[in-house]
DNA sequence: AATGAATGAGTCTTCATTCAT
DNA sequence: CATGAATGAAGACTCATTCAT
């Protein structure tokens, strides 16, 4: 009966939807892997498994494709940030520690992989010619973030366990530092592996810790 | 005469040699606004006020051509790179207001502006697609920055001046936090004023100095 | 029941038959629109509020499609015009007025409205290109009709009421008259008003009797 | 000296000038034959003997090639009626004869051949969609030409040659009567003998003399 | 019969590249 | 060297037509 949602569709969706799917899905890595100039068409339909016309049909021509692969990017990465952010030790029993696991979670499920990534590259090629398109991007993507993860700061400083002046300021630079070492990676597309991502993390909490735990008076 | 060499052309080339640049320069802007695959040989010739059979006749083909800019551009990059290292502090009189000129310098000449926002743009748009060609940036550009910096930090060290387990991390760590805060602007091609960087660059410094400034024992 | 004929089908039919005459009619519409090369199948489906694979069903392909629907024009037409020539005064009470009525009634249900505006139109555009097509119409569409208002009108001569060398040419000239003021209209598309007609017939039989009528000798 | 001007190329212009016109006469060509939709590029450079490319060169695109060929023919039409018009016999030796003679040539030169007739079809098929880029026909084409020939049938009149109500009719009647018998014969494309058109140029001044002859009274 | 999808051809347009003047 | 043209290859998009559900 048509009016009985099918769950399994929910989870593994078939039909119009798992195409719909499949067609960002493909179309995400080929725009970020050839650029939206060197993007084809054909190359995103059998990327997906399905025909040219296909693609036209769910998303009308490729620039509504692209507008659409960097919609469902933003949004996704955005969950994802905050999903992470929610995981931050607002309370930590080892400070150092727990932060090291933070920054690793961050890098490793929303900046080194996946969506963040792939948007990243998008928005660094494209950015300048559709501006429109990405200034959601720029008000939800750093602005909210930095001032979440600023807050989140804050509140390790009220709890008496960092000291600084401008909590966004250091949100930025905790950010900066737990990308120090990995940027030049990802730009050249390597993989990167997990030990080098913790190592990574390490080092910049303990940089971080040195400039802003709070020194616990004798 | 064409055997008489006009000294003229030496500080300002003109005709051939002068085309040759104007035609780099035009090519350089060009794949750096839309790409690779966006950028079209009419564009460059009509911008750099030459025509698409000069073009040809100066760099074979578009391929050629794109080579050209990329080490053009490297070696400039470089240039300009190891020459403000050369204005390194490595014996400061005020260890905080010299490192914050230095990373202006750093900053203003080598990465907010000109040659070195260019490059770095299309490593990140066309880097995975053409490895070879990148290969030469990656080990002279972070590579050696990477490696002349953390001598400069090592010698500060030795000089009592900073305290580090290891001058390499310093070294990114340091990169990373002078471009903290003017990442997002860059990748959005906003005009960064003097003002602005100077502000990063305070913020950066006075946190690597929180964190590795030698504590001079009392 | 599948062998029960319903009555209501043959008034006002529906499903197979009823699809079949709104095809015909979206395809009219849509090639005379667009043209032959300019209409699209899936314009004529949506038009006619079936689907595509409908329009397949019933009329196999696009040529066969124009085919029916001008034959469909053709015969309605021809038809139409006949239907109208059997009300030609030919024992008038009142020669100029009846005659101006049997124009407007011409104009209007035969050359200025629906099926043979339709047919002239396509048989413009596309006449040249499938001759074969419209050599029916050539001969049972103005051959016949001028063939039968000549007589009709050497009728009217022969009962004393015009005089004439030859009925063809009068007959031609007649069916000029009353178009000589709308042709431009129609051409474009206007509406046109029955005041308008009846005005532009006025004038052509006006025309039509100074130059035809018989002086009655004293 | 590239200042002066080839007279050579006045009459038969050669390069540029000479690619710019056949490509003109090609479209024209295709166009009338094909409608919009479906004439075809390639058709028309091999048509005008020159590169699909050289095409795009001259003219940007399909539109705007459809856009020149109308004006060029809609600026090539008029001048052509108004210089058939300029031969009307304002003071006729012999007025049935003068006003064939005069008959023939409108239809040989502007109605029956070349631009005027590409032009009718041209506008019987495409009119309806582009309005605007008919719309100066409407007004510079029937419009103008109704009003001067209504002005010379006038000039008749008040010689005392013809006598009528509304010299404007009369324009439009002329007009009419002159096409009568020609008509279906264009529209299907037949070539039309010198012979035919004086026959029905003929045909149609008797009848029009017989409606608007002044009766010299006796 | 409707729907969505697939196929394959075709058309518009752009572009790299080459030639001739 | 500049110009205009030619060639050939893409690539975006449309469409007629067919299949499967």
């Amino acid at each position: 009966m048509a009016f009985v949602t099918d769950t399994a569709d929910i989870l593994a969706p078939r039909g119009h939807a798992a195409k719909r799917v499949s067609i960002l899905e493909a179309a995400t890595d080929v725009f970020c892997r050839e650029g939206y100039a060197g993007a084809n068409i054909d190359m995103i339909a059998t990327e997906a498994g399905v025909s040219r016309q296909t693609v036209y049909n769910h998303h009308g021509d490729k620039e509504k494709l692209f507008i659409a692969v960097v919609q469902a990017l933003t949004k996704r990465t955005n969950a994802g940030i905050f999903a992470t952010l929610a995981t931050f030790p607002d309370d930590p029993t080892n400070l150092e520690a727990d932060l090291v696991d933070f920054a690793v979670r961050l890098n490793r499920n929303c900046i080194c992989n996946g969506d963040g990534k792939y948007l990243r590259k998008l928005i660094e090629a494209e950015g300048r010619r559709c501006p429109e398109l990405f200034a959601a991007w720029r008000e939800d993507g750093p602005g909210k973030t930095w001032a979440a993860l600023a807050a989140r700061l804050a509140r390790l400083a009220h709890g008496g366990h960092l000291e600084f002046d401008d909590p966004d300021v250091a949100a930025r630079q905790f950010l900066a530092l737990i990308n120090a070492e990995l940027h030049v990676s990802m730009v050249l597309g390597d993989r990167i592996e997990e030990a080098r991502m913790r190592e990574a993390a390490g080092n910049a909490v303990r940089t971080f810790l040195r400039a802003y735990a709070k020194h616990k008076a004798a």
